[in-house]
RNA sequence: GGUCUCGUGGCCGAGCGGUUAGGCAGUGGUCUGCAAAACCAUCUACACCAGUUCGAAUCUGGUCGAGACCUCCA
């Protein structure tokens, strides 16, 4: 298979072929989440579309290292520099060690990754597990001249830095525009310049983690964690960065700036972005008090949710859109994403049973080339999806006896349907029991029980199981072939 | 204020110069003891105004509207 992938680059703002620097290997680092709150739906989706690029890539025969951090210290809270780590303060608040703070939110994080199941990164690294390497950089940067120290905090020298080099390339910003939308909140900064960012703080007596260093006791700065992680897993140059918009001004900028300021070279060959979940047009966020956790999507417990979602619908209702472009939640939304899921999901059940004959109305190869198409178009799930569904309707067809299909294209649809379903886009069976034994000897018991009746028109006791089982979300489907059932979570 | 993005049918969302996107909902059939499911058929579109072109949802200019970033955020 000759996959031709094209990527959307953020950095060029065109769709280019991807070339990793080293075949097969791909080197991925995406930026985590910071572990002092519960995530919402919002950071879920990001998390989310690189969990399908990272499918993907290896789908098509890549061997990838993913990257992805875990954010445990150096976010500042509050205005300019003045403000805390968010940790510390959330550590404040509950009363609690810094670390336990860590330790309960990325607990929290891993079983919303499972829930949804999104793949484990290959490697997981934590900011406080690399604060040697931080501070290593902080002197390569220094020693290059694009940092200086200023009372025991380190500041990146971004004024220096783009005197030589260009800073905002990214993010498509120019230094002078920023010099005169900078907002007044600097006060009596150490800063030289409002641009300039922390590579080290100086703790104040009262803050709660804290290292030591040759400028201060202290704390590194909230871009450098990323820089230092994605060279020491991935290389000074690598092939691709991923994280949602948000971050790419001005962090993503910020890290480019660290490592070319570091050791001379701009990391990342492809930049991508993942674009926002909405809430009635708006930005899911905390601060806006529109974004709820997993366990209110599942249960329906929120004023935002007319009532509770599986995880695998709302992986649809995600998938259903691009992930270059903002989607935006709504209830009506996840319903029909609901149905359409089942839908999917029926078909492929349906799929197994089906008998080849000797012609073959269909063909298979046609529609993989079109689902490859599709992924390898930036990985277009939306339109994958709709070619999944020209699968559905095929299985329908045929099942129905509209159509026939021989044993080849048959093994080729199984695998096609299997394979993309499951390994690209991945969804996940919800429902497996353990007793399933038992449950399916019991309900050919009864559907057996059931044609009986129908077959003496005893139509009171036929509906009655039908009605009934349907509260057990056991659906049972009448053909003519007979009826099937399936157990719907 | 600066930079950028977006405005598609009842809803969600692809497409980005010429072909039915798809899902959900609606309508009419087929099937069924009834229903559900499924199948077949079918109705609603490209914010507005001008321009380029044989041809524009798709390119250009303008108008209006929405959003993101510029401060922590996926």
């Amino acid at each position: 298979m000759q996959n031709q992938l094209f990527i959307q680059n953020s950095l060029t703002r065109k769709k280019e072929l991807f070339k990793p620097i080293s075949e097969p290997n791909v080197g991925m680092y995406v930026c985590g989440p910071t572990v002092y709150s519960d995530v919402h739906l919002g950071n879920v989706r990001t998390f989310l579309s690189f969990d399908i690029v990272f499918r993907y890539l290896k789908f098509i025969g890549y061997k990838v290292r993913y990257v992805r951090n875990i954010t445990d210290v150096g976010h500042l809270v509050g205005d300019g520099d003045e403000g805390e780590d968010k940790i510390a303060k959330k550590a404040k608040l509950d009363n609690i060690e810094p670390m336990e703070v860590v330790q309960k939110y990325t607990n929290g994080f891993h079983s919303v990754m499972r829930l949804f199941n999104i793949q484990d990164p290959s490697i997981e690294p934590s900011a406080t597990g690399h604060i040697m390497e931080q501070i290593e950089m902080i002197q390569e940067i220094i020693k290059n001249g694009f940092a200086y120290e200023s009372n025991g905090s380190v500041y990146f020298d971004v004024k220096k830095y783009n005197a030589t080099h260009d800073y905002g390339t990214l993010s498509g910003r120019n230094i002078e525009d920023l010099i005169s939308n900078t907002r007044e909140l600097d006060g009596q900064s150490e800063k030289r310049d409002s641009l300039d960012f922390a590579l080290w703080k100086k703790a104040d007596p009262h803050h709660l983690m804290r290292w030591n260093s040759p400028w201060s006791v202290g704390f590194p700065g909230w871009h450098l964690e990323c820089s230092v992680m994605s060279t020491k897993y991935l290389g000074e140059k690598f092939d691709i960065h991923g994280g949602g918009m948000d971050l790419k001004f001005p962090h993503h900028e910020c890290e480019i700036a660290q490592n070319v300021g570091s050791n001379g070279k701009s990391p990342v060959n492809y930049w991508i972005h993942g674009n926002m979940l909405t809430v009635n047009g708006k930005k899911m966020s905390k601060s806006e008090d529109n974004g709820f956790t997993p366990e209110e999507l599942v249960t329906g417990n929120h004023k935002l949710l007319e009532k509770g979602y599986s995880p695998m619908t709302v992986r649809f209702f995600m998938l259903q859109s691009h992930y270059g472009s903002t989607l935006d939640f709504s209830n009506e939304a996840l319903q029909a994403a609901e149905k359409g899921y089942k839908k999917l999901v029926n078909a492929l059940k349906t799929l197994k049973k089906l008998k080849p004959s000797e012609n073959s109305s269909v063909h298979v190869t046609e529609l993989k080339n079109k689902c490859y198409a599709a992924m390898n178009d930036d990985f277009n799930t939306p339109i994958l999806i709709s070619h999944l569904f020209e699968g559905v309707k095929i299985i329908n067809s045929i099942h129905d006896g509209s159509a026939s299909i021989n044993d080849e294209n048959l093994i080729g649809l199984n695998k096609l349907m299997d394979e993309f379903t499951y390994d690209v886009l991945g969804f996940t069976t919800e429902s497996s029991s353990s007793d399933g034994n038992v449950l399916d000897g019991l309900m050919e018991l009864v559907i057996d029980l059931r044609k009986q009746s129908r077959e003496d028109k005893n139509w009171s006791v036929s509906d009655k199981i039908r009605d009934q089982l349907a509260q057990l979300n056991i659906k049972i489907n009448d053909s003519k072939e007979g009826s099937t059932w399936n157990h719907e979570e």
